[in-house]
DNA sequence: CTTCAAAATTGAATGAACTCAATCTTTTTC
DNA sequence: GAAAAAGATTGAGTTCATTCAATTTTGAAG
Protein backbone atom coordinates (compact mmCIF):
# COMPACT_ATOMS: atom_id res chain seq x y z
CA UNK A 1 0.00 0.00 0.00
CA UNK A 2 2.14 2.48 0.93
CA UNK A 3 5.32 2.59 -1.40
CA UNK A 4 8.84 3.80 -0.66
CA UNK A 5 8.39 7.00 -2.25
CA UNK A 6 5.30 7.85 -0.24
CA UNK A 7 7.13 6.70 2.84
CA UNK A 8 10.30 9.01 2.61
CA UNK A 9 7.86 11.66 1.69
CA UNK A 10 6.14 11.28 4.83
CA UNK A 11 9.44 10.66 6.90
CA UNK A 12 10.98 14.14 5.26
CA UNK A 13 8.44 16.14 6.16
CA UNK A 14 8.70 14.91 9.82
CA UNK A 15 12.40 15.38 9.69
CA UNK A 16 11.77 18.92 8.09
CA UNK A 17 9.54 20.04 11.17
CA UNK A 18 11.03 18.50 14.31
CA UNK A 19 14.43 20.68 12.64
CA UNK A 20 12.44 23.48 11.99
CA UNK A 21 10.60 23.50 15.66
CA UNK A 22 13.88 22.55 17.57
CA UNK A 23 15.72 25.23 16.35
CA UNK A 24 13.18 27.79 16.06
CA UNK A 25 12.52 27.30 19.42
CA UNK A 26 15.96 27.34 20.67
CA UNK A 27 16.80 30.55 18.55
CA UNK A 28 14.02 32.32 17.56
CA UNK A 29 13.17 32.24 13.80
CA UNK A 30 15.32 35.02 12.03
CA UNK A 31 18.69 33.59 13.10
CA UNK A 32 17.96 29.75 11.86
CA UNK A 33 18.11 29.75 8.40
CA UNK A 34 16.57 27.01 5.72
CA UNK A 35 20.04 25.82 5.50
CA UNK A 36 19.92 24.81 8.76
CA UNK A 37 17.32 23.30 8.55
CA UNK A 38 17.82 21.54 5.75
CA UNK A 39 21.15 20.16 7.29
CA UNK A 40 19.86 19.20 10.49
CA UNK A 41 17.03 17.05 8.22
CA UNK A 42 19.26 15.54 6.04
CA UNK A 43 18.06 17.38 3.21
CA UNK A 44 19.01 19.93 1.15
CA UNK A 45 17.56 23.39 0.92
CA UNK A 46 16.06 22.71 -2.34
CA UNK A 47 14.16 20.21 -0.87
CA UNK A 48 12.66 22.35 1.83
CA UNK A 49 10.55 24.01 -1.14
CA UNK A 50 9.61 20.77 -2.25
CA UNK A 51 7.48 20.80 1.10
CA UNK A 52 6.72 23.73 1.98
CA UNK A 53 6.46 26.79 0.25
CA UNK A 54 8.12 29.62 1.74
CA UNK A 55 10.13 29.84 5.79
CA UNK A 56 7.26 30.87 7.26
CA UNK A 57 4.55 28.50 6.02
CA UNK A 58 7.34 26.16 7.96
CA UNK A 59 6.51 28.32 11.19
CA UNK A 60 2.77 27.74 10.26
CA UNK A 61 2.69 24.23 10.56
CA UNK A 62 4.41 24.15 13.62
CA UNK A 63 2.27 26.46 15.09
CA UNK A 64 -1.04 24.69 13.49
CA UNK A 65 -0.43 21.80 15.65
CA UNK A 66 0.12 23.43 19.09
CA UNK A 67 -3.49 25.20 18.32
CA UNK A 68 -4.60 22.32 17.35
CA UNK A 69 -3.72 20.62 21.08
CA UNK A 70 -5.57 24.44 21.95
CA UNK A 71 -8.25 23.10 21.00
CA UNK A 72 -8.58 19.81 21.95
CA UNK A 73 -7.89 20.95 25.65
CA UNK A 74 -10.81 23.25 25.43
CA UNK A 75 -12.77 20.56 24.31
CA UNK A 76 -13.24 19.77 28.01
CA UNK A 77 -14.54 23.19 29.67
CA UNK A 78 -16.73 23.53 26.44
CA UNK A 79 -18.44 19.52 27.44
CA UNK A 80 -18.76 20.73 31.30
CA UNK A 81 -18.62 24.19 31.77
CA UNK A 82 -18.30 25.84 35.26
CA UNK A 83 -21.82 27.01 36.96
CA UNK A 84 -21.02 31.07 36.65
CA UNK A 85 -20.93 32.39 33.23
CA UNK A 86 -18.20 34.86 33.52
CA UNK A 87 -16.40 31.79 34.94
CA UNK A 88 -17.08 29.61 32.54
CA UNK A 89 -16.13 31.82 29.95
CA UNK A 90 -12.57 32.96 31.80
CA UNK A 91 -11.85 28.77 32.09
CA UNK A 92 -12.27 28.60 28.66
CA UNK A 93 -9.84 31.07 27.55
CA UNK A 94 -7.40 31.00 30.31
CA UNK A 95 -7.02 27.66 28.95
CA UNK A 96 -6.20 28.99 25.45
CA UNK A 97 -3.42 31.41 26.78
CA UNK A 98 -1.84 29.06 28.86
CA UNK A 99 -1.60 26.55 26.77
CA UNK A 100 -0.07 29.09 23.70
CA UNK A 101 2.71 29.98 25.40
CA UNK A 102 3.82 26.49 26.76
CA UNK A 103 5.86 26.03 24.00
CA UNK A 104 6.00 29.59 21.49
CA UNK A 105 7.66 32.15 22.72
CA UNK A 106 5.92 35.84 22.06
CA UNK A 107 8.17 36.10 19.13
CA UNK A 108 7.27 32.92 17.40
CA UNK A 109 3.39 34.19 17.95
CA UNK A 110 4.69 37.99 16.39
CA UNK A 111 5.62 35.57 13.30
CA UNK A 112 2.59 33.45 12.72
CA UNK A 113 0.48 36.32 12.83
CA UNK A 114 2.51 38.08 10.98
CA UNK A 115 2.50 35.69 8.14
CA UNK A 116 -0.90 34.60 8.41
CA UNK A 117 -2.44 38.09 7.43
CA UNK A 118 0.84 38.75 4.78
CA UNK A 119 -0.08 35.59 2.85
CA UNK A 120 -3.09 34.27 3.65
CA UNK A 121 -3.57 32.33 0.09
CA UNK A 122 0.09 29.99 1.85
CA UNK A 123 -1.43 26.23 2.34
CA UNK A 124 -0.47 26.86 6.21
CA UNK A 125 -1.81 30.34 6.67
CA UNK A 126 -5.32 27.93 5.26
CA UNK A 127 -4.30 25.58 7.80
CA UNK A 128 -4.30 28.52 10.25
CA UNK A 129 -7.35 30.06 9.47
CA UNK A 130 -9.51 27.66 9.28
CA UNK A 131 -8.14 27.04 13.09
CA UNK A 132 -9.03 30.60 13.72
CA UNK A 133 -12.55 29.36 13.28
CA UNK A 134 -12.75 26.40 14.75
CA UNK A 135 -11.67 28.27 18.18
CA UNK A 136 -14.76 30.82 17.19
CA UNK A 137 -16.72 28.13 17.03
CA UNK A 138 -16.05 26.71 20.24
CA UNK A 139 -16.29 29.61 22.25
CA UNK A 140 -19.55 29.73 20.14
CA UNK A 141 -20.53 25.97 21.69
CA UNK A 142 -19.61 27.53 25.11
CA UNK A 143 -22.26 30.58 24.63
CA UNK A 144 -24.68 27.59 23.21
CA UNK A 145 -24.16 24.99 25.90
CA UNK A 146 -24.73 28.04 28.77
CA UNK A 147 -27.78 29.35 26.99
CA UNK A 148 -29.49 25.77 27.14
CA UNK A 149 -28.69 25.70 30.73
CA UNK A 150 -30.69 28.71 30.57
CA UNK A 151 -27.99 31.21 31.58
CA UNK A 152 -27.73 33.46 28.73
CA UNK A 153 -30.74 35.47 27.26
CA UNK A 154 -32.35 33.21 24.56
CA UNK A 155 -32.91 36.01 22.33
CA UNK A 156 -29.14 36.05 20.99
CA UNK A 157 -27.49 34.55 18.89
CA UNK A 158 -24.74 32.10 20.28
CA UNK A 159 -22.11 32.37 17.21
CA UNK A 160 -22.39 36.14 16.53
CA UNK A 161 -21.65 36.29 19.88
CA UNK A 162 -18.71 33.58 19.88
CA UNK A 163 -17.22 35.41 17.33
CA UNK A 164 -17.89 38.90 19.58
CA UNK A 165 -15.45 36.89 22.34
CA UNK A 166 -12.99 35.43 19.73
CA UNK A 167 -12.33 38.78 18.44
CA UNK A 168 -11.95 40.17 22.01
CA UNK A 169 -9.15 37.40 23.36
CA UNK A 170 -7.47 37.26 20.11
CA UNK A 171 -7.27 41.21 19.97
CA UNK A 172 -5.91 40.74 23.74
CA UNK A 173 -3.46 38.16 22.82
CA UNK A 174 -2.29 40.24 19.75
CA UNK A 175 -1.53 43.19 21.87
CA UNK A 176 0.36 40.73 24.72
CA UNK A 177 2.57 39.17 22.02
CA UNK A 178 3.48 42.64 20.60
CA UNK A 179 4.49 43.57 24.10
CA UNK A 180 7.49 41.91 24.88
CA UNK A 181 7.31 42.85 28.80
CA UNK A 182 4.08 42.36 29.22
CA UNK A 183 3.11 39.42 32.19
CA UNK A 184 0.76 37.08 31.23
CA UNK A 185 -0.97 37.97 34.42
CA UNK A 186 -1.83 41.25 32.22
CA UNK A 187 -3.10 39.43 29.65
CA UNK A 188 -5.59 37.58 31.89
CA UNK A 189 -6.37 40.79 33.64
CA UNK A 190 -7.12 42.70 30.70
CA UNK A 191 -9.51 39.49 28.99
CA UNK A 192 -11.27 39.32 32.43
CA UNK A 193 -12.46 42.42 32.68
CA UNK A 194 -13.94 42.43 28.92
CA UNK A 195 -15.56 39.12 29.62
CA UNK A 196 -16.82 40.04 32.57
CA UNK A 197 -18.60 43.26 30.96
CA UNK A 198 -19.35 40.68 28.20
CA UNK A 199 -21.21 38.22 30.59
CA UNK A 200 -22.90 40.87 32.58
CA UNK A 201 -24.88 41.76 29.11
CA UNK A 202 -25.38 38.47 28.12
CA UNK A 203 -27.06 37.05 31.38
CA UNK A 204 -30.08 35.77 31.44
CA UNK A 205 -32.00 38.16 34.61
CA UNK B 1 15.69 79.38 12.69
CA UNK B 2 15.44 76.47 10.05
CA UNK B 3 18.76 75.97 8.90
CA UNK B 4 19.37 74.36 5.28
CA UNK B 5 20.40 71.04 7.35
CA UNK B 6 16.91 70.91 8.88
CA UNK B 7 15.08 71.97 5.37
CA UNK B 8 16.94 69.38 3.48
CA UNK B 9 15.94 66.84 6.29
CA UNK B 10 12.24 67.30 6.10
CA UNK B 11 12.17 67.94 1.84
CA UNK B 12 14.11 64.31 1.75
CA UNK B 13 11.56 62.74 4.35
CA UNK B 14 8.59 64.07 1.99
CA UNK B 15 10.26 62.68 -1.18
CA UNK B 16 10.58 59.51 -0.17
CA UNK B 17 7.54 59.01 1.26
CA UNK B 18 6.14 60.47 -2.17
CA UNK B 19 8.23 57.96 -3.81
CA UNK B 20 7.25 55.31 -2.21
CA UNK B 21 3.11 56.53 -1.48
CA UNK B 22 3.09 56.36 -5.74
CA UNK B 23 5.05 53.10 -6.32
CA UNK B 24 3.45 50.82 -3.64
CA UNK B 25 0.34 52.13 -4.53
CA UNK B 26 0.83 51.67 -8.22
CA UNK B 27 3.15 48.21 -8.01
CA UNK B 28 2.22 46.75 -4.82
CA UNK B 29 4.65 46.23 -2.13
CA UNK B 30 7.13 43.86 -3.14
CA UNK B 31 7.82 44.73 -6.76
CA UNK B 32 8.94 48.18 -5.51
CA UNK B 33 12.06 47.76 -4.64
CA UNK B 34 14.42 50.53 -1.77
CA UNK B 35 16.78 51.39 -5.48
CA UNK B 36 13.87 52.21 -6.71
CA UNK B 37 12.36 54.53 -4.22
CA UNK B 38 15.54 55.74 -3.49
CA UNK B 39 16.00 56.69 -7.55
CA UNK B 40 12.26 58.46 -7.81
CA UNK B 41 13.50 60.23 -4.27
CA UNK B 42 16.60 61.30 -5.95
CA UNK B 43 18.88 60.11 -2.76
CA UNK B 44 20.47 56.66 -2.44
CA UNK B 45 19.22 53.34 -1.01
CA UNK B 46 21.39 54.08 2.30
CA UNK B 47 19.22 57.45 2.72
CA UNK B 48 16.57 56.13 2.61
CA UNK B 49 17.56 53.94 5.52
CA UNK B 50 18.87 57.18 7.41
CA UNK B 51 14.84 57.99 7.71
CA UNK B 52 13.38 55.07 8.17
CA UNK B 53 14.21 51.96 9.86
CA UNK B 54 13.11 49.44 7.64
CA UNK B 55 11.17 49.48 4.03
CA UNK B 56 8.29 47.83 6.14
CA UNK B 57 8.72 51.28 8.13
CA UNK B 58 8.14 53.40 4.84
CA UNK B 59 4.99 51.63 4.59
CA UNK B 60 4.04 52.08 8.15
CA UNK B 61 4.47 55.73 7.88
CA UNK B 62 1.94 55.61 4.73
CA UNK B 63 -0.60 53.83 6.35
CA UNK B 64 -0.51 55.85 9.22
CA UNK B 65 -1.17 59.08 7.65
CA UNK B 66 -4.17 57.35 5.95
CA UNK B 67 -5.75 56.55 9.62
CA UNK B 68 -5.06 59.95 10.76
CA UNK B 69 -7.47 60.80 8.55
CA UNK B 70 -9.98 57.80 9.06
CA UNK B 71 -9.78 59.43 12.85
CA UNK B 72 -10.80 63.07 11.50
CA UNK B 73 -13.84 61.72 9.86
CA UNK B 74 -14.41 59.99 12.61
CA UNK B 75 -15.07 62.73 14.80
CA UNK B 76 -17.87 64.37 13.06
CA UNK B 77 -20.25 61.16 13.63
CA UNK B 78 -18.89 61.31 17.14
CA UNK B 79 -19.91 64.71 17.61
CA UNK B 80 -23.47 64.40 16.51
CA UNK B 81 -24.00 60.93 16.99
CA UNK B 82 -27.45 59.33 14.93
CA UNK B 83 -30.30 58.82 17.03
CA UNK B 84 -30.42 55.05 17.14
CA UNK B 85 -27.72 53.13 18.47
CA UNK B 86 -26.80 50.60 16.36
CA UNK B 87 -27.46 53.32 13.26
CA UNK B 88 -25.04 55.40 15.40
CA UNK B 89 -21.87 52.37 15.46
CA UNK B 90 -22.51 51.25 12.11
CA UNK B 91 -22.25 55.07 10.88
CA UNK B 92 -18.67 55.27 12.64
CA UNK B 93 -17.19 52.02 11.26
CA UNK B 94 -18.58 52.70 7.83
CA UNK B 95 -16.67 55.58 8.19
CA UNK B 96 -13.33 53.58 8.88
CA UNK B 97 -14.06 50.42 6.53
CA UNK B 98 -14.91 53.13 3.62
CA UNK B 99 -12.00 55.53 4.07
CA UNK B 100 -9.52 53.43 4.57
CA UNK B 101 -9.92 51.16 1.40
CA UNK B 102 -10.30 54.91 -0.61
CA UNK B 103 -6.27 54.79 -1.30
CA UNK B 104 -4.77 51.67 -0.19
CA UNK B 105 -5.51 48.20 -1.52
CA UNK B 106 -5.53 45.22 0.45
CA UNK B 107 -2.65 44.06 -0.11
CA UNK B 108 -1.07 46.88 1.23
CA UNK B 109 -2.95 46.91 4.41
CA UNK B 110 -2.28 43.37 4.71
CA UNK B 111 1.66 44.38 5.04
CA UNK B 112 0.83 46.92 6.87
CA UNK B 113 -1.13 44.88 9.80
CA UNK B 114 1.30 41.70 9.50
CA UNK B 115 4.24 44.83 9.78
CA UNK B 116 2.86 46.16 12.79
CA UNK B 117 2.73 42.76 14.02
CA UNK B 118 5.83 41.30 13.03
CA UNK B 119 8.11 44.44 14.49
CA UNK B 120 6.25 46.36 16.38
CA UNK B 121 9.18 48.48 18.17
CA UNK B 122 10.00 49.56 14.85
CA UNK B 123 9.00 53.83 15.57
CA UNK B 124 6.30 53.67 12.64
CA UNK B 125 5.08 50.55 14.28
CA UNK B 126 4.44 52.28 17.66
CA UNK B 127 2.76 55.34 15.74
CA UNK B 128 0.49 52.92 14.27
CA UNK B 129 -0.25 51.01 17.68
CA UNK B 130 -0.53 54.68 19.01
CA UNK B 131 -3.41 55.43 16.44
CA UNK B 132 -5.35 51.88 17.03
CA UNK B 133 -5.70 53.27 20.54
CA UNK B 134 -7.03 56.21 19.09
CA UNK B 135 -9.49 54.50 17.38
CA UNK B 136 -10.29 52.55 20.17
CA UNK B 137 -10.84 55.54 22.25
CA UNK B 138 -12.94 57.61 19.20
CA UNK B 139 -15.25 53.91 19.77
CA UNK B 140 -15.46 54.40 23.20
CA UNK B 141 -16.25 58.38 23.04
CA UNK B 142 -19.06 57.42 21.12
CA UNK B 143 -20.49 55.21 23.39
CA UNK B 144 -19.91 57.26 25.95
CA UNK B 145 -22.32 60.15 23.96
CA UNK B 146 -24.60 57.77 23.85
CA UNK B 147 -24.42 56.92 27.65
CA UNK B 148 -25.59 60.71 28.09
CA UNK B 149 -28.18 60.58 26.36
CA UNK B 150 -29.59 57.45 27.88
CA UNK B 151 -29.64 55.09 24.49
CA UNK B 152 -27.42 53.06 27.09
CA UNK B 153 -27.16 51.64 30.40
CA UNK B 154 -25.21 53.26 32.51
CA UNK B 155 -24.04 50.50 34.64
CA UNK B 156 -21.42 49.56 31.51
CA UNK B 157 -17.91 50.92 31.09
CA UNK B 158 -18.08 52.83 27.72
CA UNK B 159 -13.77 52.06 27.82
CA UNK B 160 -14.69 48.50 28.09
CA UNK B 161 -17.35 48.22 25.51
CA UNK B 162 -15.20 50.59 23.06
CA UNK B 163 -12.46 47.86 23.29
CA UNK B 164 -14.66 45.23 22.54
CA UNK B 165 -16.65 46.83 19.81
CA UNK B 166 -13.10 47.80 18.38
CA UNK B 167 -11.90 44.14 18.67
CA UNK B 168 -14.96 43.29 16.67
CA UNK B 169 -14.84 45.91 13.63
CA UNK B 170 -10.64 45.25 13.47
CA UNK B 171 -11.20 40.96 13.26
CA UNK B 172 -13.75 41.84 10.77
CA UNK B 173 -11.48 43.91 9.09
CA UNK B 174 -8.55 41.91 8.92
CA UNK B 175 -10.50 39.07 7.52
CA UNK B 176 -12.35 41.18 4.86
CA UNK B 177 -8.08 42.47 3.65
CA UNK B 178 -7.12 38.60 3.89
CA UNK B 179 -9.55 37.82 1.73
CA UNK B 180 -8.75 39.13 -1.75
CA UNK B 181 -12.35 38.12 -3.13
CA UNK B 182 -14.35 39.38 -0.68
CA UNK B 183 -16.69 42.49 -1.24
CA UNK B 184 -16.74 45.15 0.62
CA UNK B 185 -20.65 45.17 0.99
CA UNK B 186 -19.93 41.70 2.74
CA UNK B 187 -17.51 43.05 5.64
CA UNK B 188 -20.52 45.64 5.93
CA UNK B 189 -22.91 42.99 6.44
CA UNK B 190 -20.73 40.94 8.78
CA UNK B 191 -19.73 43.25 11.06
CA UNK B 192 -23.34 44.73 11.25
CA UNK B 193 -24.49 41.33 12.34
CA UNK B 194 -22.22 41.89 15.30
CA UNK B 195 -23.30 45.59 15.90
CA UNK B 196 -26.50 45.07 15.97
CA UNK B 197 -26.25 42.36 18.44
CA UNK B 198 -24.35 44.39 20.50
CA UNK B 199 -26.30 47.47 20.58
CA UNK B 200 -29.09 45.04 21.50
CA UNK B 201 -27.30 44.26 24.32
CA UNK B 202 -26.40 47.67 25.80
CA UNK B 203 -29.55 49.26 24.73
CA UNK B 204 -30.78 50.81 28.09
CA UNK B 205 -34.43 49.23 28.21
C1' DC C 1 37.34 83.23 4.75
C1' DT C 2 39.70 79.02 6.68
C1' DT C 3 39.60 75.24 9.49
C1' DC C 4 37.68 71.79 12.01
C1' DA C 5 34.04 68.82 13.85
C1' DA C 6 29.69 66.90 13.33
C1' DA C 7 26.18 65.06 10.46
C1' DA C 8 24.68 62.97 6.16
C1' DT C 9 25.23 60.68 1.96
C1' DT C 10 26.92 57.14 -0.83
C1' DG C 11 27.34 52.69 -3.22
C1' DA C 12 29.87 48.52 -2.93
C1' DA C 13 29.76 44.42 -0.01
C1' DT C 14 27.09 40.96 2.65
C1' DG C 15 23.88 37.44 3.53
C1' DA C 16 19.75 34.78 3.22
C1' DA C 17 15.40 33.34 0.87
C1' DC C 18 14.04 31.40 -3.02
C1' DT C 19 14.47 29.39 -8.13
C1' DC C 20 15.58 26.09 -11.60
C1' DA C 21 18.21 23.23 -14.94
C1' DA C 22 20.71 19.14 -14.36
C1' DT C 23 20.85 14.80 -12.09
C1' DC C 24 19.30 10.93 -9.55
C1' DT C 25 15.40 7.52 -7.65
C1' DT C 26 11.37 5.23 -7.78
C1' DT C 27 7.60 3.32 -10.25
C1' DT C 28 5.45 1.52 -14.23
C1' DT C 29 5.32 -0.92 -18.47
C1' DC C 30 6.18 -4.56 -21.61
C1' DG D 1 14.24 -7.57 -15.40
C1' DA D 2 15.35 -3.69 -18.71
C1' DA D 3 13.80 0.56 -20.48
C1' DA D 4 11.07 4.49 -20.26
C1' DA D 5 8.35 7.75 -17.64
C1' DA D 6 7.32 10.21 -13.64
C1' DG D 7 8.66 12.26 -9.53
C1' DA D 8 12.28 14.13 -6.30
C1' DT D 9 16.54 16.03 -4.95
C1' DT D 10 20.25 19.03 -5.46
C1' DG D 11 23.19 23.16 -5.01
C1' DA D 12 24.82 26.87 -7.69
C1' DG D 13 22.84 31.22 -9.16
C1' DT D 14 19.76 35.37 -8.63
C1' DT D 15 17.67 39.00 -6.23
C1' DC D 16 16.90 42.20 -2.79
C1' DA D 17 17.07 44.28 1.86
C1' DT D 18 20.25 45.91 4.77
C1' DT D 19 25.03 47.48 6.54
C1' DC D 20 29.09 50.26 6.82
C1' DA D 21 33.62 52.39 5.73
C1' DA D 22 34.89 56.08 2.90
C1' DT D 23 33.61 60.50 1.29
C1' DT D 24 31.07 64.77 1.04
C1' DT D 25 28.30 68.49 2.92
C1' DT D 26 26.92 71.63 6.50
C1' DG D 27 27.51 74.49 10.57
C1' DA D 28 30.49 76.74 14.07
C1' DA D 29 34.52 79.00 15.73
C1' DG D 30 38.33 81.89 15.32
Amino acid sequence: MTGLRERQKADRTRRILEAASTQFRAQGYDPVRIEDIAAAADVSAGTCYNYFSTKGDILLAIVSMEVEEVIDAGRAVVADPPADVAIALDRLIRNYYDHSLQYLSKELWRRAVALSVEAPETPFSQRYLALDSRLTEQVSDLVAALQARGQIRRDLDSSVLGGIIFAQLNQAFIEFVKAEAMPLEDLHRINQRATDQLALLMAAR
